[in-house]
DNA sequence: GCAAGGTC
C-alpha cells in the first residue's frame, strides 16, 4: 500500500519525514522545484498497516485567482463589472512542477495525507493539494482516501501522534478562505481601478501625483493607513492644557527626596492653590507609610513574530518589512525557527535545554547559557497566543556571528537572547514605599533597589536600574518639607505613530496577519500614502511648555516627544484581540526607568494623499467607513460564521459585494462631484504652508483655527470641498490628560 | 498595472 503525505512547506515535510521513517530519511529532488523534495520511507499506519509513504510539499497556495482575459485590461471593462465577473482559478507556471509532482506521486497511492498547517489557510491549502492528487487519481476521490494530520509542533511523540490519528479536512474552513479571497480580489480590484483610473487624475490634474501612479485599495492597506492619519489629526488638532501640581522635597540624611503629590495634578488652578494652603497652615508633615517589600520584573515571553517586528523597529532601528526578510534568511539557512508564528508559549514536552546549550559555544551570550545550563535554567513563560501551528521563534544551531552579515547579527542575536532571557529567573529588586500626610493631601516617594538582575544581564534591551536610594524614614516620624511649592505645567500632544505602535494596533484589530503585517506597512509607504522618518522631530505646539527646573517634572509635560508616559507599559495581557490599543511591553513594572533605545525608531505622517483618502472615504457619511478596521473584522466574524456552519459561503460572499458595491456606487457619485471642487496650493517650495482659505469652504477650516500655519510633508495641500475635519473625532489631548487622575 | 494570503 502507497500513501501519499503532502505539508505545506518542505521544512515540515523533512520535519515529518524523518520522525516517521525513524532518521535520516534521504530527499529526492523533484525536476522543475529548488524548495521542494520527496522523502522515501516505510511506516506502520494502525489503519492501513505497513506502507510505502512518500512526503512532499507544496509552497503555501497552490492556486491563484484571476479575471478572465477580457477583463484584465483595466479599461476594457467598467470596474463595477469585477463584483460580478467570473473568476478563474489556475496554477501559475512557476508551481505547475509542483502540481505535476503532486499529481505523478499520486498514481499510485491508496491515500492522500495532508500535513499543512492546523489554520484555515492550511484547511484551504490541502483543498489545492487534493485537487491536484484527484487530477493524477481519481481513485482518491472514494470516501476516505483523504485525510488530514492534526498538529501542533513538530516534536517526534506529537508528530508519531498525528500520523496515526488522522481526520477529515475541514470544508467549512476552507470555504471560509475561499471567500476571503474572493472577496478580497473583487473590492480590491474594483475599488483600486475606481481610484486610480477616476479619482487619481482629478488630483493630477491638480498636480498630485504622476502619471502611473497606482491608487489602491485594499481591506488591510486602508484601516492600516487609517491608523497613521487618526494619529495625524490628534497630534495636529491637540490642545494643550494647563495644569497643576504641588510639589514636595525634603531633604534628610544628605539625600534629596521629592515626593509625588497623590492626585497627580489638576486642571483648576484655584483648587490647588486652595489644597496647597491647607498644606503650609499644617507646617509639618507626617510619614503615614513605610514599606520595603520584594518585587521582580518579569523575564520577557516568548518570540513572536508580531513581537520580533516591533522590537526590531524598537531595538534594531530594522523596518519590520527588513526584520522578516532578515529572519526569513535566517531560517533558511537553519539558524532559527520559523518565523511566521503567533505562538507565545513553548509546548511543555519541548526540551529547551539541548537548545540553551547549544548556545554555550560562542558569542557574547555563551557565559550566561553555560550559567543556565549549570542549573540556573527556569522554565519560560507562557503567553496567551497559541497558532497550533508554530513553536515561538528561537535558535536551533550555533552560529558564529561572525558568519552572518550586520543586519542577520543583529536580528539573530536578538533572537538568541530573547530566547536566553525566556529560559532565566526573573529580574529580582526590593521596593521602598514612603507616604506622607501634609495638610489634607497626600504625597508619596519611593524607590528601588536591584537585587539580582538574572535575565537582565543577557537583555539589554530591558532595562532596570536602581534609583537614588531614599533616607531612612519611620512611621509616624513629623517633619518640615524643605521646600513646598507649586508646579505648573501644560499637557503635550501625542507623537505621531511609531512603527511598534502600528504593528500593535494591526494586531489589535487583526489587520493581516503575523506574516503580511510588514507587508501592509511596505505597500503605504510604496503608495506614497506615507512618509516614514526617524522620530524626534515634533511639531510644535504654541506655548510648549518651560519647565522651570529639571526636578522630577510631570511626566504629561516633560516630554517633547512621550507625553504618554503613565500608559506605557500595560503589558500584552491584553484580553484577547480586539482592544483598540496597542501595547508596548510587557513588563509587570514600569515604575523605574523604562526601556530607552528609541532613538532610531520610525514614525509615519500621512501625505497629503493619504490624508485626502481617509478624509474623502470617512466624510462620505456611509453605512460602513472602509478605512475603519472594524469592516475588516466584521469580514473576520463572517468567515468564522461559516467556520461554525451558521452561513453558507454563497451567503458571505453575496452580502459583503451588494454591501461594497453600494458604497462604490456612491463614492463613484461623489467623484463625479469632486472634479468640480477647488483646490488652492500655496508655497509648494517650502514645507511651511500658510493656510488662508485654502479649502474653499471656509467652515472646514474650523478645526484649524487654532494652527494657522500647518507643516505638510510633501508639500502639497489638497483639499476636497466636502471634506470636513471633525474635531470632535480627533482632539482627543484633553481627555487622555484627564485620564491620569 | 489591482487584493491578501501562503511560501522561497
Amino acid at each position: 500500500m502507497k500513501v501519499l503525505c503532502v505539508a505545506e512547506k518542505n521544512s515540515i515535510a523533512k520535519a515529518v519525514a524523518n520522525h516517521l521513517g525513524g532518521g535520516n530519511v534521504p530527499a529526492r529532488d523533484v525536476q522543475g522545484c529548488r524548495f521542494v523534495k520527496n522523502y522515501d520511507f516505510e511506516f506502520n499506519f494502525p489503519l492501513w498497516g505497513n506502507c510505502q509513504v512518500t512526503m512532499t510539499a507544496v509552497t503555501g497556495h497552490l492556486h491563484s485567482n484571476d479575471f478572465p482575459g477580457n477583463y484584465r485590461g483595466w479599461r476594457n471593462c467598467d470596474p463595477v463589472d469585477l463584483f460580478d465577473a467570473p473568476i478563474e482559478q489556475y496554477v501559475s507556471d512557476d508551481k505547475k512542477a509542483i502540481e505535476r509532482n503532486i499529481e505523478r506521486q499520486a498514481k499510485y497511492a491508496s491515500y492522500l495525507f495532508i500535513w499543512t498547517d492546523c489554520d484555515r489557510e492550511g484547511e484551504h491549502i490541502g483543498t489545492e493539494i487534493r485537487k491536484a492528487a484527484w487530477q493524477g487519481n481519481a481513485r482518491l476521490k472514494e470516501p476516505g482516501k483523504v485525510v488530514r494530520a492534526r498538529f501542533s509542533n513538530i516534536e517526534r511523540t506529537h508528530i508519531l501522534n498525528a500520523a496515526r490519528n488522522p481526520v477529515m479536512l475541514d470544508e467549512a474552513q476552507a470555504d471560509a478562505v475561499a471567500s476571503r479571497i474572493e472577496l478580497d480580489l473583487r473590492i480590491g480590484a474594483s475599488f483600486t481601478r475606481n481610484l486610480s483610473l477616476f479619482a487619481q487624475p482629478i488630483l493630477r490634474e491638480r498636480g498630485f501625483g504622476d502619471e502611473k501612479q497606482i491608487v489602491s485599495y485594499g481591506s488591510c492597506q486602508f484601516p492600516t493607513l487609517g491608523f497613521v492619519v487618526e494619529r495625524y489629526f490628534r497630534v495636529r488638532n491637540f490642545v494643550p492644557e494647563d495644569f497643576w501640581t504641588i510639589r514636595i522635597m525634603h531633604e534628610k540624611d544628605n539625600i534629596r527626596t521629592n515626593f509625588i503629590w497623590a492626585r497627580r495634578h489638576l486642571f483648576d488652578r484655584m483648587s490647588v492653590v486652595i489644597l496647597f494652603e491647607r498644606c503650609l497652615v499644617a507646617r509639618t508633615a507626617r510619614v503615614t507609610k513605610v514599606q520595603t517589600k520584594p518585587t521582580s520584573k518579569w523575564k520577557p515571553l516568548p518570540l513572536t513574530t508580531v513581537e520580533l517586528q516591533k522590537c526590531g523597529s524598537r531595538f534594531l532601528r530594522l523596518s519590520s518589512d527588513r526584520v522578516m526578510q532578515v529572519a526569513e534568511q535566517l531560517y533558511q539557512k537553519g539558524w532559527i525557527s520559523y518565523p511566521r508564528t503567533e505562538t507565545d508559549q513553548f509546548d511543555k514536552v519541548m526540551n529547551l535545554q539541548p537548545l540553551v546549550q547549544k548556545q554555550t559555544q560562542g558569542g557574547p551570550w555563551a557565559a550566561f547559557a553555560q550559567g543556565l545550563v549549570n542549573g540556573g535554567f527556569s522554565q519560560p513563560r507562557n503567553g496567551r497566543n497559541n497558532d497550533k501551528a508554530h513553536p515561538p521563534i528561537h535558535p536551533v544551531n550555533f552560529v558564529n556571528p561572525s558568519a552572518l552579515t550586520n543586519e542577520e547579527q543583529r536580528v539573530h542575536e536578538f533572537v538568541v537572547r530573547r530566547f536566553l532571557a525566556c529560559c532565566s529567573e526573573d529580574a529580582k529588586g526590593s521596593k521602598t514605599e514612603v507616604s506622607i500626610a501634609y495638610g489634607s493631601e497626600a504625597f508619596n516617594a519611593s524607590g528601588l533597589m536591584v537585587l539580582e538582575r538574572n535575565y537582565l544581564d543577557v537583555y539589554p534591551y530591558d532595562k532596570w536600574t536602581s534609583s537614588q536610594q531614599l533616607p531612612e524614614f519611620t512611621e509616624s516620624e513629623v517633619f518640615e518639607p524643605a521646600e513646598a511649592k507649586i508646579h505648573g505645567g501644560q499637557t503635550s500632544p501625542p507623537s505621531y505613530l511609531t512603527e511598534p505602535e502600528l504593528i500593535g494596533l494591526m494586531d489589535a484589530n487583526g489587520i493581516g496577519t503575523d506574516a503580511t503585517m510588514a507587508e501592509h506597512i511596505a505597500k503605504i509607504k510604496e503608495r506614497s500614502y506615507v512618509v516614514a522618518r526617524p522620530r524626534g522631530r515634533q511639531p510644535r505646539q504654541e506655548g510648549e511648555e518651560g519647565s522651570d527646573d529639571g526636578a522630577s517634572p510631570e511626566r504629561a509635560s516633560n516630554s517633547g516627544r512621550g507625553g504618554r508616559g503613565r500608559g506605557r507599559g500595560r503589558g500584552r495581557g491584553r484580553g484577547g484581540r480586539g482592544a483598540a490599543n496597542a501595547s508596548s511591553n510587557n513588563n509587570n513594572n514600569n515604575n523605574a526607568s523604562s526601556s530607552g533605545a528609541t532613538s532610531g525608531v520610525q514614525e509615519f505622517i500621512p501625505t497629503t494623499l493619504g490624508m485626502a483618502l481617509i478624509e474623502g472615504y470617512d466624510n462620505m457619511g456611509f453605512e460602513i467607513s472602509l478605512a475603519k478596521p472594524f469592516l475588516r473584522k466584521e469580514m473576520e466574524l463572517r468567515m468564522k460564521a461559516i467556520c461554525e456552519g451558521k452561513k453558507t459561503k454563497q451567503e458571505v460572499v453575496q452580502e459583503s459585494i451588494d454591501q461594497y458595491r453600494s458604497v462604490y456606487l456612491q463614492s463613484q457619485r461623489r467623484l463625479d462631484a469632486l472634479r468640480n471642487v477647488s483646490c488652492v496650493c500655496l508655497d509648494r517650495s517650502s514645507e511651511m504652508l500658510t493656510c488662508e482659505r485654502p479649502f474653499g469652504n471656509t467652515s472646514s477650516l474650523k478645526s484649524f483655527q487654532r494652527h494657522d500655519s500647518l507643516i505638510w510633508p510633501n508639500n502639497i495641500l489638497l483639499a476636497f470641498q466636502n471634506c470636513k475635519i471633525n474635531t470632535k473625532n480627533y482632539c482627543m489631548g484633553s481627555t487622555q490628560s484627564r485620564n491620569h487622575h
